[in-house]
DNA sequence: TTTATTGTTGTACGATCGTGCAATAACATG
DNA sequence: CATGTTATTGCACGATCGTACAACAATAAA
């Protein structure tokens, strides 16, 4: 988890990364409420001018945290498919399985999209990376359930419940781990896809 | 929305009430990162010192305003499932449609959420309240899904799904308006409850 | 070695933060 | 009206906030 000691002067994209990547430690381990500017920098063991220096602000450093977060998950669960085979429903079991495993569920993640969240009622541009990224997100579901042979009428919805399962599950998997186990969401998950299949003929 | 201007000396009750609804105003307007005592108190018209006087601190109100806005959707649950009758599968299903319309669908009420989600991570008596809340919750759908008949051995799980799916798509229909629509989470909601019925004999 | 470039530091600034506390004002009781 | 109670105010305090900017230091080019 620690980083490996960065070198005084390091080039702009590492440099760029530490940052993001102390920022996500520290909205997890502090919460949004204890993160700023000073706390990221000594934590990312640099000047705090140094955040100025890189982004807008800080509410532009949490949009790029998300959206480093957000690119984290998705190459975390292309992996998984990728293991999973080709057959169409197997793929699409490991895509949800995946969701419920680390480092996907995983509070650090969760405080990072908390963190966005409370950004897109006060702030249009990120309502819309918002909207960008779930659709995106909501997409790739639905080339899955389209090459299960979903009929492409109910692909729509297909997709939205699919997607409103997974996050339900996820989130509440975070916030409340006690509750149910990463097993059980996974069980839950898979028989939603069923559910969503056509009927066998 | 406006309140009605509360005279200069109030019962501490509504003088309560009415800091725990400019409390809610405000996160619903400038966001968590823009939610003080200072602002809260100009919304409510009283000066600071009076939240520090009726409240530990500003998390607390915050706690507090999480704790109302519980209740204010329970009771709103309660009212919608009272009207639909004594028909288990209909109160079931007037009870997740209700879920997305007002006043539990808003963004209101989503930003007093999202602010209390952000201090589950860093604050151990924050993550019991809600657990306990989150609790309450499935343990009611738990017993409506008792009394359409659900196999015992399978409440358990089938409440978690439905706890899932609804609060997935309250959070989506909520953070993304334009995505879907209530009609359609409603659509969703009620064919995941198919789904969870036991097999007609 | 000298020069140019630029990543990085350190600090200072004004604003705002949460909180504590004495003074004030409104109401109940006599 | 006088008196006690307490809701409420208003301000001051120290701390921390985000940002700006001049100075510094490390690297590459000449």
């Amino acid at each position: 988890m620690t980083t490996a000691p960065i070198p005084r002067r390091a080039e702009p994209d590492v440099r760029r990364q530490s940052l993001i990547a102390a920022c996500a430690r520290v909205l997890a381990r502090e919460g949004a409420a204890g993160t700023s500017v000073r706390v990221i920098a000594r934590e990312a063991g640099v000047s705090p001018g140094l955040i100025t220096h890189y982004f807008t602000g800080i509410e532009a450093l949490i949009a790029a945290t998300y959206a480093d977060v957000d690119q984290t998950v998705r190459a975390a669960m292309e992996v998984a498919v990728a293991a999973a085979g080709t057959d169409p429903r197997a793929r699409l079991d490991a895509f949800v399985t995946a969701s419920f495993a680390p480092p996907i569920a995983d509070r650090a993640l969760l405080a990072t999209w908390i963190a966005f969240w409370s950004l897109v009622s006060a702030r249009a541009d990120i309502a819309r990376q918002h909207d960008d990224q779930y659709a995106a997100y909501r997409a790739r579901l639905t080339e899955m359930l389209d090459a299960c042979g979903v009929a492409p009428d109910r692909l729509r919805l297909a997709s939205i419940t699919l997607a409103a399962v997974v996050d339900g599950l996820w989130l509440e998997l975070c916030l409340s781990p006690g509750c149910f186990s990463a097993q059980e969401a996974g069980v839950i998950a898979r028989a939603q896809i069923d559910s969503l299949m056509p009927p066998p003929k």
